[in-house]
DNA sequence: TAGGAAACCTAGCAACGCTATATATGATGC
DNA sequence: GCATCATATATAGCGTTGCTAGGTTTCCTA
């Protein structure tokens, strides 16, 4: 039982700056839900330093060590929202068993922009981002834009213009509803237009590419 | 000479009184320009209250007898933006003589909205505003809107959802334009297949209901 | 020309993002 | 075990923001 005691000493600060890492990430990840959390209840404009450093117990200073500013909270919550969504688009390509990957990708596009208003918002609206294509643009960005890639892929020269097309009226859409630009009530309408417009019964082999 | 010492009150008054709102509206004007001066240089964020009573001499409370807050400015901003927007996309629909007004309208509106990105962010990015459809929306708002409208009225049933699809696609490919979300320098191309998906032809619908 | 309404400014509040500095906590060497 | 030192955390404050109560000036009217 005084086995901990005995062990090798470099070992043992191995352990505590594990341990030292957990807690970090643990109040990393405390720190990101409690702004998610508060966003989607009372907006970003609520979702102030001090009132999360009340949120999760700590004292302002600390949630600048994590993340040098505001803003830098704001660009977690983002980046974890991009890989959410990339999973939300895999895993519905993934399940698709009617043929219809397009129109079940963009269903779940438009689902979880829905059910995710502020989430979704701040993925967008921070001005200050890299390029899509930079080398420093976080995988999960990557990702969830390779979801939509795959869609269209080898289905034409142009594939990928279509991809970004296609994202496009599907980022429009969200947009646009929770602007509440537009009329309600039409959305099934609009997604199920939206699909035949991008789906392409040629002579040529066209959408389905099963993988 | 002394004519106007001898008028009647009533009309003294009554000239004044214009004077008066004349003054008013040029101020409220001064302030729009400043505000949109401002955010196109330096951002949104440079664009404080302080700021703008400064660059108008006046002082702060002048600003909030004319606009509520500073929200209100950034509205007035945005609704003065679609109004432009309206008037770009009308001339560009008159002026087209290649008989292809779908992609000279797509043209102009891409080419507003990357021509003037404070304006354009600050026309979407007001999240308390009032529906499309409300009765009141802003007529310029409508006035927008209803210039894309025209573009398919009439081409089939569901023009209306068509044109929903059209500025949804307009407002994706301008929003992840400004945020670079897109590679560069495709644009061309983006609006060029843009413009083939919405394109009707009498002989060969490219579309083909799927089921 | 007096009086009153309208226009305008000064000064200040509470809350914000952020940080220099002080204090407590906990691991390490003797 | 104790002293030491680094690391983790808190206190307190700066400058700026949006916004407004209250006093002052300006200007129209009678």
């Amino acid at each position: 039982m005084l086995y901990f005691l005995s062990m090798e000493p470099a070992l043992a600060a191995n352990r505590i700056a594990e341990r030292k890492l957990r807690d970090r990430q643990a109040r990393r990840a405390q720190i990101i839900g409690a702004a998610r959390r508060i966003a989607e209840l009372e907006g970003w404009s609520n979702v102030t330093v001090r009132r999360l450093s009340a949120e999760i117990s700590y004292s302002q200073p600390v949630l600048y060590g994590h993340f040098g500013s505001r803003e830098g909270i704001l660009a977690a919550v983002a980046v974890e929202g991009f890989h959410e969504l990339g999973l939300a688009l895999e895993k519905a390509q993934k399940r698709d068993k009617r043929g219809n990957t397009v129109g079940s990708v963009a269903a779940a596009y438009l689902e979880f922009a829905a059910s995710s208003p502020a989430l979704y918002e701040v993925m967008f609206s921070l001005s200050l981002n890299v390029p899509f294509d930079d080398v420093a643009t976080p995988p999960e960005l990557r990702f969830a834009f390779s979801q939509l890639l795959e869609l269209f892929q080898g289905q034409s020269p142009k594939s990928e213009v279509i991809s970004e097309l296609f994202w496009a009226s599907l980022h429009g859409i969200a947009e646009l509803t929770r602007a509440k630009r537009f009329p309600r009530g039409r959305q099934k309408e609009r997604v199920k237009t939206l699909v035949e417009l991008f789906t392409f019964h040629d002579k040529t082999p066209p959408i389905v590419k099963a993988r």
